[in-house]
DNA sequence: CCATTGCGTATAGATTATGTATAGATATTC
DNA sequence: GAATATCTATACATAATCTATACGCAATGG
């Protein structure tokens, strides 16, 4: 329903972090992965099907059987956070999602705290968390930042919607569960940043691809950074830049903060203010984040390279504890 | 009974806390376990059994033989709640609350978030959420400040727990659950103020006292209030000021924000940098909220204030007062 | 003191579950 | 066209589970 990706098994082994052969045997085991097929044969998997990859890598982290996974059945395995909570609600009128972003920032605009939480939680029993967040979260909190910018309308609407969304979206990322075991990184926004939605929202999916995500938040100069850094010893550091004089007054900084970090951190910039490309940057051993896919694309691939990472670089991460 | 957990024998094993081996005793000896079996054999326990088997520990850990508990009955240990025997223990409590907040604050400063959740959860199994907010997040949040301000912990720290503190009093603010008909609070803190979560914390109270409390966060400038309130038209406006600074810069702007509001809209000002006295704001209608009694005796009086100045107004509110 | 009973644990051998590897054929990419 | 990726099918090794039986220890009763 919602999955444009077709990535073939190579792909999605690496982004999912299981291997080939083992997406042949579970297809051929069980029934929750039935992946289309291509022209030549090839499986093509979706969006969805990663989403439900994910999930499974999350449950096998928690030392259930594969067998056991497949008995909860695909659905169950697509949008787990749903599953639990509320099966009585008989969807009265499913919200198109487009609709229900327009009464968001209608309810936005007059400060009707109730009614975002009403459409927020329609929306929410007819699709999936990670479809609330991309579809509705991330572009509701663009549309009125836009309408704050052209002085359409307060801040104070801004203000309202942002704290809901990330209270919700917080609460997205207790529900997906994140162990001590899994790789670690630690996501900030820098001091003079105004929002910190768009680097909560990609926290979220990095942490629904596997990753253990310690959230600082908004307002952390570079170097309380490392201090932090210091103290977690993660394996990556995200940093979202969304505001270009934040990220002209950083430069210098930036440059140089693979060296004073271990080595073996590496160093994300997303964010609108962050360009394509920064040959003198990435020189220093950072890597850019270009913003031409999907927060949720983009997550799954920084997550994919952070695992292939720590893995690489650490027999002290014991993988699964059947302790 | 929503979940459709299947869980062999391995799982249930490692989720209960008894071992495969004694699993399987207690089968053969006893009728109050009979898992189904999967297609190769295997036992398969349900979400129930899982229920069951906390009980059965449970009962086992007060000392009870595996023969007087199977002698309950399936039925008795799948609904303890049905059994008279509900020993409420009544555990020492204050010590406790003293050891988590020393917790919490190691558990800050060397970022382990997935503790400072793990020590919260365990007090709110215990305590009511006034006491947590009140004897934990509070002290906690205030500890945290000092050792920052004393160059003794990284910003990091403040940060993160900063953020899991809010986050989960807006849980429970939610969880009060305000009504669109109830008397309306707008609750803000000025540009330059680093905390909200004192305001935060005040809110949550002021809506435990049946206040409707519209929570704006920080950084909303003066006439971003006002504009908020000519749109929500609130009976009261809240704001905290922390940082004697930012007091100072908005005194004169607080002295004209009574008479900028609709005159229906009694506005409060508390805050460690809000002196207990200031006869030009006051002669000015504002409220100053002295800080010499625990936040929620203040959020309450201040609520029962709001209820009855909301009343006194109240034609426009059809909520109550039939005619 | 000994026999009985209740109950947790251990062992042996068979079966099932699950991750991985191999070989030969096709498809894709450069 | 060569290198790489995928496909199917089969095989294999280990881990997990199954059944059945036996063992040890504590409490109980004669």
């Amino acid at each position: 329903m919602t999955s444009p990706g077709a990535y073939k098994i190579g792909t999605a082994s690496r982004l999912a972090g299981i291997s080939p052969g083992l997406l042949r045997a579970w297809e051929r085991r069980f029934d929750f992965l039935r992946p289309g097929r291509g022209p030549g044969g090839h499986r093509l998997y979706t969006a969805d099907d990663l989403r439900v990859l994910d999930e499974v890598r999350r449950l096998r982290g928690e030392g259930r059987s594969i067998g056991e996974i497949a008995a909860l059945g695909r659905e169950h395995l697509a949008d787990p956070a749903r599953s639990g909570s509320s099966p009585d609600e008989p969807t009265e009128r499913a919200p198109v999602l487009e609709s229900a972003c327009v009464e968001l920032v209608e309810a936005a605009l007059s400060l009707r705290a109730e009614s975002i939480n009403r459409i927020l939680d329609g929306v929410a029993a007819t699709y999936s968390s990670d479809v609330v967040v991309e579809r509705v979260i991330a572009p509701v909190s663009r549309s009125i930042g836009e309408l704050w910018e052209a002085g359409l309308s307060s801040i104070a609407s801004e203000h309202l919607i942002s704290s809901i969304f990330r209270h919700r979206v917080l609460r997205l990322m207790d529900a997906a569960g994140a162990s001590d075991e899994l790789p670690t990184a630690v996501a900030a926004c820098l001091p003079g940043e105004e929002h910190d939605l768009g680097i909560l929202m990609t926290s979220y999916f990095v942490t629904r691809a596997g990753i253990r995500v310690l959230y600082l938040g908004p307002n952390l100069p570079l170097d309380a950074c490392v201090e932090a850094c210091g103290v977690v010893k993660p394996d990556a550091l995200l940093i979202s830049v969304t505001i270009p004089g934040v990220f002209r007054t950083n430069r210098a900084g930036l440059g140089g903060l693979v060296g004073e970090l271990s080595g073996s951190v590496r160093v994300y910039l997303g964010g609108r203010a962050v360009p394509a490309s920064d040959p003198v940057l990435e020189e220093c051993g950072l890597y850019l984040i270009p913003a031409n896919r999907s927060p949720s694309e983009i997550a799954r691939q920084v997550a994919a390279e952070i695992r292939s990472h720590a893995q690489g670089r650490g027999a002290d991460r014991p993988a699964r504890t059947p302790a």
